[in-house]
DNA sequence: GGCGACATGATTGTCGACAATAGTCGTGGA
DNA sequence: TCCACGACTATTGTCGACAATCATGTCGCC
């Protein structure tokens, strides 16, 4: 692993705790001491941060952290509905019985943590969930490509996992995704996943009207 | 536009035409003197290309253009048809009375090309309509990644264009797809696009047996 | 003859410097 | 007072050079 490799991860790493805001300028050399390296090494991760669609870059202006409005987090999380229903299917007809058993864990860990209140540790669980379905379904292509359009939404994401009342809801969708995946239910799994979006848009749009941003 | 765009372009367009085919070392050193740039140019290209899936790359290894097996190209056309159906939705949905007559054209070219047993232009003209479909479904999220997924699949995608009756067929699933968007018929137009990716699959499963590389 | 250590060459990773460009501030004139 | 013009500053785009690393071929040893 070289260096602007290592540079790209903390950066991203940054960009989506939030150290970096959306619309924060990335200067170069700022970065450069930061991250204590060159400006090349910085360039390389910028350069790849912006194909991955998480910082805008203007030829000869600079790079900012890339605002998301809700509408395009509405685009993205209808793309990464079509592509998770597709990982949830997969995941459903190739997961072992130790990685089923993991998911049932997880949902019952998410229960514990909404009966308990705790936003952070659902969050936490929510992107467990996920993460271990895409390894479950062995779909490379499909689960790069929602892992990627989740950075891209994260901070919408992370506004609506601290709802209040939203965790009650979403948990429910994941104890249906993860019950349909148990039952080898590929068509069941997908179903449920797209729900599970179409409900996350729903509350996205509600948004869109009184949200800020 | 800066330098490093055009040559990410530039690069990007010699590796789909298949100036460096697949496996063919990309040394920055020999494309600096074919570009005539610089080598940090020439590395900015290849990051991109890089994180975009065309070309490989290896921490003091150099880069290769990315090598797509049959069955990363079925994956690749499983998530495509996830998306693309979803951009022939919105295309139902949002298309312009202009933009239905032109798809429309196309097809009638496709059909053109077809009976006159042109693959070329017909590779072409199938390649025009998807792209006119993006532009119709106003959904950039998704229209980018199925752009992006055609091009990691071009290799295979041209050998099936050019597959003796292949066209035939798929002319026809081409036809029921614009139908459906002249229709505004969302879901019809969604589950003519999964079809067609379906057959598209189906024909690279198939050969994934017996067919090369 | 086969195997492993070592030298060698090729290629990439990283850095600093220079050139080019966009934004900003100040000045002069109408 | 307001607008146009020009210098200045900050930042990026590009380049060449050096250091680090990996692959290869050679030599000696078993």
């Amino acid at each position: 692993m070289t260096r602007t490799d290592t540079i790209t991860d903390d950066l991203r790493q940054d960009i989506l705790s939030g150290v970096f805001p959306p619309g924060d300028r990335l200067v170069e050399l700022q970065l450069t001491q930061r991250y204590d390296c060159g400006r090349a090494t910085v360039r390389g991760a910028l350069v790849e941060l912006a194909t991955e669609g998480l910082v805008d870059r203007e030829a000869n202006r600079g790079a900012t952290v890339r605002r998301i409005s809700v509408g395009e987090a509405i685009e993205i999380t209808e793309a990464r509905g079509a592509l998770e229903s597709l990982v949830a299917s997969h995941a459903a007809r190739h997961a072992s019985a130790e990685e089923r058993v993991a998911l049932r864990c997880v949902v019952a860990d998410m229960r514990e943590a909404v009966a308990a209140d705790s936003t952070a540790t659902y969050a936490e669980l929510n992107r467990q969930f996920h993460r271990l379905l895409r390894e479950m379904s062995g779909h490379s292509v499909a689960a790069d490509l929602v892992a990627n359009l989740r950075d891209r939404a994260a901070y919408h994401q992370y506004r609506l996992a601290i709802m209040p009342g939203r965790a009650a809801v979403s948990v429910e969708q994941h104890a249906a995704i993860a019950s349909a995946i148990e039952n080898h239910d590929e068509a069941t799994a997908a179903a449920a996943m797209d729900a599970h979006l179409r409900s996350v848009i729903e509350v996205l749009r509600r948004w869109g009207d009184a949200g800020p941003i």
